[in-house]
RNA sequence: GGGGAAGUGUCGGAAUUGGCAGACGAGCAUGACUUAGGAUCAUGUGCCGCAAGGCGUAGGAGUUCGAGUCUCCUCUUCCCCACCA
């Protein structure tokens, strides 16, 4: 009787083992062909979960099946390290948020080594490490000089009473979560990236090989749309401009515009707005600027809007028409300007019959009588009440209209996006310091290249005061000028920490150099990422900013690609038991530690796989854990424990040559298409067929079960890395299975010689007759005809046609 | 409101191009074994029916010799975005 098998020695072993052996370091110099595989790293919160764990395994098994497949594989891992909880936690418990950092990054790699994936720890990246974002400031000075860095005013979070800015989820219910005062938006000047110079090429996902829904998600966050700038006339200017632009896709119903509605930060407001209006045009503003995002998200509120006292002329009509501010115009889309048209936009009309204004129809609906509309009439339609216009199919109207207005000089066609600027600025303190001076001489001054990295103060204090620690640490805030040596100040807001995952990647490559972020031959070795594995969730911002930072890296010269990410895969998320999602309020977090303890990291990783495809993710149970460890004990005893050999008859070991180079082939095309759940299936249906062959007590064949056992354990091995390779110690074998190929399938084998041909009436099964592969279609019809149950299946009904699918099916049609 | 994904036994799920619905695993049932091991082995397990047979992939229609798969409508669930002019 064999030893049991043990993962909790096994595991520890070979950890070690590997480790010592450096087994899994990835050489510049290796000839083989690269590849390079991702996996979105961690935040670095406190303990691995299952968010990491799920995402894990199965990439861990294509890394191991990469390189089995004659591949240098690169498979890198590190820590997203800056961030707000870090600040939090720093807070709460008086400590420096370096220090939470750490102590969860040393116990986060720990359990990420107890998992026995071939991560090249050599190539740790941590991003609060100065060294990572003394470069993430470095390619900021870069897009300064580029003219893709500057500053603007946008408004943010600002509790009155803390006088500091507040994040999203700082804000709850509209209040400040510390003092419960009413939180407002603010303008302060910040930084921006200049995305939008990028989003025509950001549109194209050509030469990529990513899920359509996320190209679609990014299109859709873009938005790209196209329309006509047009400008309705002032009588008299305002702050020396004599009219108000806006932005719109249906110019075909500018002849229907009957009122004007700006947003309340509109520039022209205050001029526009007549002394009588004064009093509830400011009341109004006031408290448009205290909605925040979260009252903003219920889109059926009711559409409000206060009349200012001016009017502008539509040109199209010589009409002159109200103008109202509503807080439905948001300043940061468009022109800020909207034209109402309330007879052919549903807000619009709601704004109307609120205030009563007039609903004039000037695309008609097919079939209008010429009564007045019901709701809005979005569609196309017929041009009525439009001048020239009338009679014109709305969509060619709409190209009529625009030429008549360039003609005019009243506007142009243009392009509109969804997609702003990204604004990188982030009042926070645990990020990376973004590397500018303001002088009261020379303004707005870069740090010097050589002066970087600027580094965070180690002995800032964070209190719950509400105020940056940064903007408080004098010996942070005070520099001298670089350019005229005069005292100044440091910026004291830090960058988003998207900067960070913009281009840890490249890092990887070239991860300890002190010269450059990486550099150029390594870059062109290994990138672009062969295959990007995360969350669904990062579908928009981390990857659309990603692919940003590439082509902004690439026109600096740095690197010679735009995309850098070849494949993307959107791995499910895992959920609780309950279907929820897991959290220590809900109380259904299952401590991934304790399961891997209990059963060992591949047995766990097995059964994350197997759950289900791994783009679906759904709740955890522990209940099928138990058909893993059976397996897995199964497997263990049929590559230990031996049949008795000898003589076998020929059909057998046919029989267990064909069923060997059956699994390899359809083990090989599931891990392709990332089948992990029915990979694991044929591969415990092939350990059954073994076991049965074992125990049926006819001699095997010597070399065909060996061919067999050392299949069974190549072809486990990048799923069960420790089991494997125990097992190939065990059955006599050198060090390591890790090193070995994948194992090659003879086609001829692993075709089956029978197949089951089914015979259906009028698309109903009435047999299943067994049949040589290549059988014959004059045969097969043959025999389905003749086959007594489908004669008496047709009970003597004349037969219309015979389908015959080759080598599957007869059916035959009565008429 | 817009966009995306999905709905299959008791449960997780399987089903290359439309071609045997329910692989594999869990659970359950019966039996064997002899143990106290998260045992193992055998058999069974979609529903109705004694049976022959019929019915079955959220519901309804359609295309087709044939639909879990394709088309349309309805319902449900999850995710993302959200007043985009």
């Amino acid at each position: 009787m064999a030893e049991k098998y043990n993962p909790r020695t096994i595991e520890q072993k070979w950890q070690q083992r590997w480790e010592a052996d450096e087994l899994y370091v990835a050489r510049d110099d290796d000839p083989r062909p690269k590849y390079y595989l991702l996996t979105m790293l961690p935040y670095t919160s406190g303990d691995l979960h299952f968010g990491h764990y799920y995402p894990m395994g199965p990439s861990d098994t294509l890394a191991r099946w990469k390189t089995m497949n004659g591949y240098n594989v690169l498979f890198p891992m590190g820590f997203d390290a800056f961030g707000l909880p870090a600040e939090n936690a720093a807070i709460q418990r008086g400590i420096h948020p370096r220090e939470w950092t750490y102590a969860n990054i040393e116990r986060m790699r720990g359990q990420l080594k107890r998992m026995g994936a071939m991560f090249d720890w050599t190539r740790e990246v941590v991003t609060c490490d100065p060294e990572f974002y003394r470069w993430n400031q470095w390619f900021f000075l870069k897009m300064f000089e580029r003219g893709l860095a500057y500053r603007a005013m946008a408004p943010a979070n600002w509790c009155p009473q803390d006088k500091t800015v507040l994040a999203n989820e700082q804000v709850i219910d509209g209040r400040c979560e510390r003092c419960g005062t009413e939180v407002i938006r603010r303008e302060l000047e910040q930084w921006f990236f200049r995305i939008t110079d990028y989003a025509d090429e950001l549109l194209d996902h050509s030469g990529i090989d990513w899920p359509q829904p996320v190209i679609t998600m990014q299109r859709n966050w873009i938005g790209r749309s196209e329309g006509v700038e047009v400008s309705f006339g002032l009588d008299a200017p305002v702050g020396g401009e004599d009219e108000i632009r806006v932005f719109t896709t249906r110019i075909d119903t500018i002849y229907g515009a009957t009122f004007m509605v700006l947003a309340p930060e509109h520039r022209l407001v205050a001029g526009l707005t007549t002394p009588d209006r004064q009093q509830e045009v400011r009341a109004y503003i006031e408290q448009s600027s205290k909605q925040t995002e979260i009252e903003r998200l219920s889109a059926d509120r009711e559409k409000t809007g206060v009349f200012i006292g001016s009017h502008c002329r539509n040109r199209l009509t010589g009409e002159d028409i109200p103008i109202y501010i509503g807080d439905y115009v948001l300043s940061s889309y468009g022109t800020g300007a909207v034209m109402g048209v309330p007879a052919h936009d549903a807000r619009d009309f709601a704004f109307a019959k609120k205030y009563g204004l007039a609903i004039p129809v000037v695309v008609a609906p097919p079939g209008w009588d010429g009564e007045p509309l019901k709701e809005a009439y979005t569609g196309p339609g017929t041009m009525v009440n439009s001048g020239s216009f009338d009679g014109l199919p709305s969509e060619e109207g709409k190209q009529k209209i625009a030429e008549h207005i360039e003609a005019q000089g009243w506007g142009k066609s243009t392009v509109s996006y969804r997609l702003r600027d990204w604004l990188i600025s982030r009042q926070r303190s645990w990020g990376t310091p973004i590397p500018m001076i303001y002088c009261e001489t020379d303004g707005i001054v870069a740090v010097p290249e050589e002066d970087l990295p600027v580094i965070l103060p180690d002995d800032a204090e964070f209190k719950p005061t509400g105020e940056s620690p940064l903007a408080r640490h004098e010996g942070f805030l005070r520099v001298d000028c670089p350019k005229c040596g005069r005292p100044a100040r440091r910026e004291t807001d830090t960058m988003d920490t998207f900067m960070d995952s913009n281009w840890y990647f490249m890092r990887y490559v070239d991860p300890h150099n002190p010269e450059r972020p990486f550099a150029r031959d390594k870059a062109e070795m290994w990138m672009p990422v062969d295959q990007y594995t995360g969350g669904a969730e990062h579908a928009v911002m981390h990857l659309l900013y990603a692919r940003f930072f590439t082509k902004v890296v690439r026109d600096m010269g740095l690197i010679g690609f735009g995309e850098p990410f070849k494949r993307l895969f959107n791995q499910g998320q895992i959920l609780g038991p309950d279907g929820q999602r897991m959290s220590k309020s809900r109380g259904n977090v299952v401590s991934p530690d304790k399961e891997v303890e209990r059963w060992g990291a591949d047995c766990f990783r097995a059964h994350l796989m197997f759950m289900g495809p791994w783009d679906q993710g759904g709740p955890f149970n522990t209940a099928g854990l138990a058909g893993i460890w059976r397996w897995m004990n199964r497997a263990w005893g049929v590559v230990l424990e031996e049949p008795g050999y000898g003589d076998a008859d020929d059909g057998s070991t046919k029989e267990l040559r064909h069923q060997t180079h059956a699994t390899i082939k359809a083990v090989s095309e599931d891990i392709e298409r990332f089948g992990f759940n029915t990979m694991l299936a044929r591969l415990m249906e092939f350990t059954t067929f073994l076991i049965h062959l074992r125990d049926s007590g006819k001699p095997v064949d010597y070399p065909a079960w060996l061919e067999a056992r050392d299949s069974l354990i190549l072809l486990i091995a990048p799923s069960l890395p420790h089991l494997s390779e125990e097992l190939w110690e065990r059955t006599g074998h050198s060090y390591s299975v890790h090193q070995r190929s994948w194992p090659q399938y003879d086609a001829a084998l692993a075709a089956t010689e029978e197949v089951t041909l089914v015979v259906q009436v009028n698309g109903k099964v009435r047999e299943r007759i067994q049949v040589p592969a290549g059988i014959a279609e004059a045969e097969a019809r043959d025999l389905a005809l003749n086959s007594p149950r489908i004669k008496e299946g047709l009970d003597g009904a004349e037969v219309a046609r015979v389908v015959y699918v080759p080598g599957r099916l007869v059916n035959v049609v009565t008429k």
